[in-house]
DNA sequence: AACTATCACGCATACGTATGCGAAACGGAG
DNA sequence: CTCCGTTTCGCATACGTATGCGTGATAGTT
């Protein structure tokens, strides 16, 4: 320890200078001003590293994405970062690889890195990982993803609350060849916004027209748009849910672009997410907005609740959505 | 260490099993096999804090963005992390704060967790910052930026190029009334195409009919744009330099949805970027795209280099863009 | 079988920090 | 001045890994 030398002190004095909270640290403040100084004079900053050597925290949050094309996630990504600074935490960001042989590599890089817990957003974990972090004591918060194990906390907007929602308006609106276009099956999000919609029809008795599937991705999206127009004008949809916006400004730009119908005389469009492009002019989005702010911070509550007190409850947290209302769909 | 007891070894045998290369470790397979077979059942993974401590390499690299709303950013950032995750590196993220002092605290963070490098992408750093970096052998690498120091290396495209390209492009349509929508005067991508446009304009003789400021943000965009259009029809600008996608897209929704005007045949519009959503039917955005990937891979390029050899010469690479052409513009 | 070159392995130490414990210094009250 | 309570400080140790060095084992050659 150079400082300490300089400073004319012990390495401890160093230690407990640069302490959490200065507060009953053990130090006389001329012993501080002493470190201080020579720290500045060497541009000496305390190893992070050697610290959580010690203390067996790292203050390192690991985050899972799958892809940052869906605005979606790229706020949620950024709010996650700002916050976790926020509260002295910092993320270490990792994009799932396609294979699942990579995602078990991944896994095993983060926790090598001793991160004190894990955030997966629109990832789901084999029981093999999640089973071995929890083995180990490293939380992990699910983001706008469920999974069976109750052992797993979690942060979802209810979904399937929204996906009845969409249902009782295109049905109020009059529409009689309501159809779907959804994302991924394996997804969560995917499969209670699903449910939710059609528990709705069902109970109102009516029938869906048609499904597709775009995979939450551009290309599959523009694929299964196509494919569900494809018919004579009479028999088109006359409304489409789509499972997410990132999917719904995709279709409409096909909807309107090539296959030249107007949104929403021809067709209406249903979002989900509320994405900041739902807004725009050219789309006017109607959609349920997911609370990411929220969202967010319930998940990073989670986690470091779970990093404290390692015996706390999981929890599965299950949030609102806000309806909002615009003008991509036929009003009641 | 546990796992040395039970596969009945020392800890060095375990260290040198889980050396980077197998190569001439020192370790027989014998031993390997049994070191391999304890870490399993005991899931034990090498504490990688640890390691750098000593070999003084964390193998993690700052990542430093100011937000990810523009999707080229974010995108740029899920390729970042990508690729270093593919060469065995980390990212660490951090978004900047709005204020100068949180800036230096947000920087002394990341100094404190040994990251092997830095990478800023739409963000400078102080010289007082850079000096300390460069003192303490932490190499720094700008995306999309550049400084004066010619200390820093730094991947960009050409974008004085990219501006003279623009205003040749809208001059030889014929347009009488060629405007600007700048982003933020500070950053270095503003000022190069800016300065690449109006070379062009001047060297043809041609002057800038006005110029509002977007600050490279929704909200501002909004007001700059409805300010340039905020005449009699006839002295409105008939095309527009915006000096991002992200900023272009938010302005013709404006120009469309809430001036009602026809693009491109009220008004031209030019872009920079070409983000996914210029290719989007709405759009059609003639732009200058930026070859992300390749950005994105010299930047790690020059930064492992210089994390491997602290004495290598900083480097400015300048990429070429490429003009896409598409429905934005009135054509020649 | 004997000698040597090679290899495998363990010992010891170092990295930079945190922290319990005892010693020392300090401060205040009598 | 003495005594005691409080504060400040340093010593020693621990965290989990990497690595130079010495020793013992192994294999290969004659």
């Amino acid at each position: 320890m150079d400082v300490a030398e300089l400073a004319g002190v012990s390495q401890s004095a160093v230690s407990r200078t640069f302490a959490k909270e200065p507060t009953q640290s053990g130090v006389s403040s001329k012993t501080r001003a002493k470190v201080l100084q020579a720290a500045k004079t060497l541009g000496y900053r305390p190893n992070a590293l050697a610290r959580s050597l010690i203390t067996n925290r790292s203050r390192i949050v690991a985050l899972l994405f799958s892809y940052l094309d869906n605005p979606f996630y790229a706020l949620a990504l950024e709010k996650f970062c700002r916050s976790l600074q926020e509260v002295g935490y910092h993320a270490l960001v990792f994009m799932m690889p396609d294979t699942l042989a990579n995602v078990e590599e991944t896994v095993s890089d983060l926790i090598q890195y001793q991160v004190d817990g894990i955030i997966t957003a629109s990832v789901e974990l084999s029981s093999d990982i999640c089973q071995y972090c929890l083995d180990q004591d490293i939380p992990i918060v699910m983001f706008n993803r469920t999974q069976d194990d109750p052992r797993l906390s979690s942060v979802t907007t209810d979904n399937v609350a929204g996906g009845r929602t969409a249902a009782r308006y295109l049905i109020e609106g009059g529409h009689q060849r309501t159809s779907m276009l959804a994302g991924w099956e394996g997804a969560s999000t995917n499969r209670d916004r699903e449910f939710g919609f059609l528990a709705e029809l069902a109970a109102q008795n009516v029938k869906l027209y048609d499904r597709v599937v775009g995979h939450f991705d551009l290309k599959h999206t523009e694929k299964a748009t196509l494919e569900l127009f494809d018919r004579p004008s009479s028999q088109r949809p006359d409304a489409v849910f789509v499972l997410n916006d990132y999917m719904a400004v995709t279709a409409m730009g096909i909807i309107r672009g090539r296959l030249g119908l107007r949104i929403p005389d021809d067709v209406s469009i249903f979002g989900f997410d509320d994405i900041p492009a739902a807004a725009l002019p050219e789309y006017q989005l109607t959609t349920i907005r997911q609370p990411v702010d929220q969202m967010v911070a319930a998940a990073i509550r989670l986690l470091l609740q779970s990093v404290e007190n390692s015996k706390a409850e999981p929890e599965q947290v299950r949030l609102a959505g806000r309806f909002c209302e615009r003008q991509s769909c036929k009003r009641p």
